[in-house]
RNA sequence: GCCGGGAUGGCGGAACUGGUUUACGCGCGGGUUUCAAAAACCCGUGGGCGAAAGCCCAUGAGGGUUCGAGUCCCUCUCCCGGCACCA
């Protein structure tokens, strides 16, 4: 017998196991059923996290657990490796991206390999190899070649100081995250995908998502945001022009008193024009203008300008006046909006702004509002009035009846809106994959050829912030010849957003080698979909969205299948500190790694998956000890060392209460791990391994109790496992190929259990009964307990309530 | 404001389809070992009353259903997450 030293025997599995290659997927066998367990790739950020631990340890588990039921497993491993910190770094430090990238990608690679994840390593890529992004850029052209993606005209989030455009993530209450510069809006041509065209189909296809968590569900739901109405057609009185509103409540059309246009809205300048207040709205255009977009959004003004020309009600053909306002956004619905003020709170605080009248014509039933005595809007349900043919109908009816209305009459009909827009993919950045389109005087927006793809990222560019894409400065870049007709042409010069990257690497994953497209099919066919994908709850709107789209337009293409590329889906919480999400500048951060050398990485996989469920947050300070404590999960794996080694030599028989505790765990471990529940499966082997102590100190042997837990402990901590189960039991080939242990559930039930004694619900004794014993015998047994007894004096029994073997229950009466 | 999820010992958390509340671990108290242990091992540990046997009270608060509620229903409080001028 030897101590439990983990710095030793951890990296000499390491190295036993990459020998024998024993994660590695295999795309011939077609005897075991497949599982593709995918973990979330990391961004190469240089230092593996906590929050990295702890994803991988669970979906390490998840796939050793399959493999271990005879699964033929895909367990992949690669790196979101295009991103702004990269460059960040190049423009502070000097480094160059590509070299900080790679360094970070060793760096963490080394310490994956350190913990003994059992990734297939072989299929390890990054998004920044030419080899990935050249497919990545394939599959825009595809998307561009389907008319999915287009550019067009957008406010962006511009830093005057920087001289760049931000990211939304990268504004901190209007100002520049750098340099603190108040952002402004500023409208650049940028390229997008039309995720729209895939809304609904995005929405009904949540109904396929067996095994999401409820809140990452609602997330999606909520993002795509679906709202029906009706769309109603506006003209304006002066001009003749047509302008269609979206509407959620057709029945409030007879309470419009107003209309209201976003000041984008194209017909804006014309009907400024046509009412003499050219002058107004510009400046109102303008002061917008320097008004960052995250602000504008927030702001809650009331503000806006008469444009002097007039709208007619389709309904009753009155001339309301129209206004520009900035509460109208032109990115939903129509970007005009009609003004009911009397059932909408913001049309309300618009009218009292600008005197506007307010006509009620939904009345709560059995009450009346008054226009005059009226503080707010009332926007919920009632009946119509004042809304002539309509007068005396309820909602909700009333909504769809008007809506029919409208459709017969011509003047309207049903409609949809989503909250759900387009996806601005371009970034004018330089540490991503340049999006591959030629812009031709001649011939416009030419995809580059697929034979030309990649796109090479040229290495030596000016990283300096300075207006536009660091491309744009590299003129043995841009400048290339129109691929339609040859003549001199320039190279789109942004780089796609890094959630284009990560859209399409699961896909990947299943053909890493594939030259001659960006997966094989037959090898997606096989793998797909992910069996078990896990990952942070950051990404649940996002990147599942986006992949998702990504995977119905492959579908679309006839290049896959299936149309949701995860059917289940497991968030890991976030790993904190003392209470606050570990940052470089709060100084909480603790890493794994220096645990991992001092305590093994068993311990720290342990003491993440022990602290509680899966997708609860863990606050690393009140779970472990400070580094140079040992930490109890060590010195737990100490005892179930010395258990079994203690075990293995044993000769003696093991008890049978053991052996039936023994297959009560088997049981219990099994279904916990099928359901994440970690921290429960690991509670029930120490249980286990309490009794394995008790026995072994007893003089009994507990020689199957040791080997099932060697096994059971595979999942979990996989270093011991091996150990114990090569090293202590002797056997020949890795725990992690064995058969996970079977249970009999004959042995699995107890023999002796509790009976529960309650009087009136209290209660009063506990009586040792077989397992086996029956309803009359429970009750007798009852009934004969003097503790039960006590409490039956002077009392009638009028009801006995008997749930064999477990519980009695005496009601009495008077 | 809207949507989603929570609240159980000193702490992290268990409790299957309503049936022994507090598994497992941490911490704490006591002990063994030791020159001394922050190390290891053993015992104890929800609160109150009690010498003890034992009794009473406890799953955020209040009601309800039930023989029986942490679990189901209603009302409320607080906490966490998402969205937020979405027409």
């Amino acid at each position: 017998m030897r101590r439990y030293d983990p710095a030793t025997i951890e990296p000499r599995w390491v190295a036993a196991w990459e020998a024998e290659g024993l994660y590695r997927a295999d795309d011939e066998d077609g005897s075991r059923p497949k599982f593709y367990a995918l973990d979330m790739f990391p961004y190469p950020s240089g230092d593996l996290h906590m929050g990295h631990a702890e994803a991988f340890s669970g979906g390490d588990a998840v796939a050793r657990f399959a493999w271990m039921r005879g699964h033929n497993v895909l367990h992949p491993i690669g790196w979101d490796a295009f991103g702004l910190p990269a460059e960040n770094a190049a423009i502070k430090r000097g480094v160059h991206p590509k070299e900080w990238t790679y360094a970070n990608i060793e760096q963490q690679r080394s310490s994956l390999r350190r913990m003994g994840m059992s990734f297939d390593w072989s299929r390890q890529f990054n998004t920044c190899d030419p080899e990935y992004y050249r497919w990545t850029q394939w599959l825009f052209v595809k998307l561009f070649q389907r008319g999915l993606a287009y550019r067009k005209l957008a406010p962006a989030n511009w830093c005057p100081k920087d001289q760049t455009v931000l990211a939304n993530e990268q504004v901190i209450n209007g100002h520049c995250e750098r340099c603190g510069t108040a952002v402004i809006r500023k409208d650049l041509t940028q390229w997008f995908f039309k995720i729209t065209d895939y809304a609904q189909r995005l929405l009904d296809d949540v109904e396929e998502l067996v095994d999401w968590p409820d809140r990452v569900i609602t997330m999606q739901r909520n993002w795509i945001g679906r709202s029906e109405g009706a769309g109603v057609e506006f003209e304006i009185a002066e001009t003749g022009d047509k302008v269609e509103v979206f509407t959620t409540r057709p029945d409030t059309l007879w309470g419009v008193t107003f209309f209201v246009f976003a000041v984008e809205h194209p017909l804006v300048t014309k009907l400024a024009e046509a009412g003499g207040t050219s002058a107004e709205v510009k400046a109102m255009a303008d002061a917008l203008q320097a008004t960052p977009l995250t602000n504008r959004e927030q702001a809650e003004s009331r503000e806006g300008v008469p444009l002097g020309v007039h709208a007619v009600n389709p309904v009753n053909g009155e001339k309301v006046p129209c206004f520009v306002a900035p509460y109208v956004l032109m990115e939903y619905g129509t970007g005009a909006v009609m003004g009911v003020p009397a059932h909408d709170q913001r049309d309300f605080e618009f009218a009292k702004a600008h005197g506007l009248p307010v006509r009620v014509v939904v009345q709560p039933e059995g009450e009346a509002r008054d226009p005059e005595t009226m503080t707010e809007a009332y926007d919920h349900e009632g009946v119509m009035v004042n809304s002539g043919p309509f007068d005396g109908v309820r909602s909700p009816e009333s909504i769809a009846a008007v809506t029919r209305w409208l459709e017969e009459q011509g003047k309207g009909r049903a409609a949809v809106t989503y909250r759900l827009r387009d996806w601005l993919i371009s970034r004018q950045r330089y540490w991503g994959a340049p999006i591959p389109i030629i812009h031709c005087d001649e011939h416009g927006e030419v995809a580059v050829p697929e034979g030309d793809l990649p796109v090479l990222l040229p290495d030596d560019v000016d990283f300096r912030l300075g207006g536009e894409s660091p491309l744009a400065r590299h003129p043995g870049f841009v400048n290339v010849a129109c691929p339609t007709c040859g003549k001199p042409a320039r190279r789109d010069t942004d780089t796609m957003d890094t959630f284009v990257d990560s859209s399409w690497y699961f896909f990947r994953y299943c053909s890493p080698y594939e030259t001659s497209a960006p997966f094989d099919p037959a090898d997606v066919a096989r793998w797909m979909p992910v069996d078990q994908y896990t990952g942070g709850v950051e990404h649940a709107i996002l990147h599942l969205l986006y992949s998702r789209f990504f995977t119905k337009v492959l579908h679309d293409m006839g290049m896959v299948g299936f149309t949701e590329p995860f059917p289940r889906m497991m968030n890991q919480g976030q790993v904190i500190f003392g209470g606050a999400s570990m940052s470089k500048s709060k100084g909480n951060l603790v890493g794994p790694m220096p645990f991992v050398e001092r305590w093994g990485s068993d311990a720290v996989r342990l003491t993440l998956l022990f602290a509680g469920p899966f997708e609860d947050d863990i606050d690393w300070q009140l779970i472990a000890p400070p580094l140079d404590r040992r930490p109890p999960m060590n010195a737990w794996l100490g005892r179930v060392h010395t258990a079994v080694w203690e075990a293995a030599e044993r000769e003696a028989a093991q008890p049978e209460e053991l052996t039936r505790l023994m297959h009560r765990t088997i049981e219990g471990v099994t279904e916990d791990l099928e359901r994440f529940r970690f921290n429960v499966a690991i509670s029930k082997l120490q249980v286990l391994t309490n009794a394995i102590r008790s026995a072994l100190d007893g003089g009994e042997g507990a020689r199957d109790a040791a080997s099932a837990v060697a096994q059971m402990l595979g999942p979990l901590a996989p270093f011991l496992a091996d150990e114990l189960w090569r090293e202590a039991l002797g056997n020949q080939t890795s725990v992690h190929v064995s058969s996970w242990p079977s249970f009999d559930p004959e042995l699995a039930r107890q023999e002796r259990v509790t009976l529960v004694v309650q009087v009136d619900g209290k209660v009063r004794d506990r009586l040792g009964v077989d397992a086996s014993a029956d309803e009359a015998t429970c009750r007798e047994l009852a009934l004969a307990s003097e503790n039960a007894r006590r409490f039956l004096d002077g009392r009638r029994v009028s009801q006995v309530i008997v749930r064999p073997p477990r519980l009695v229950n005496i009601v009495t009466s008077g």
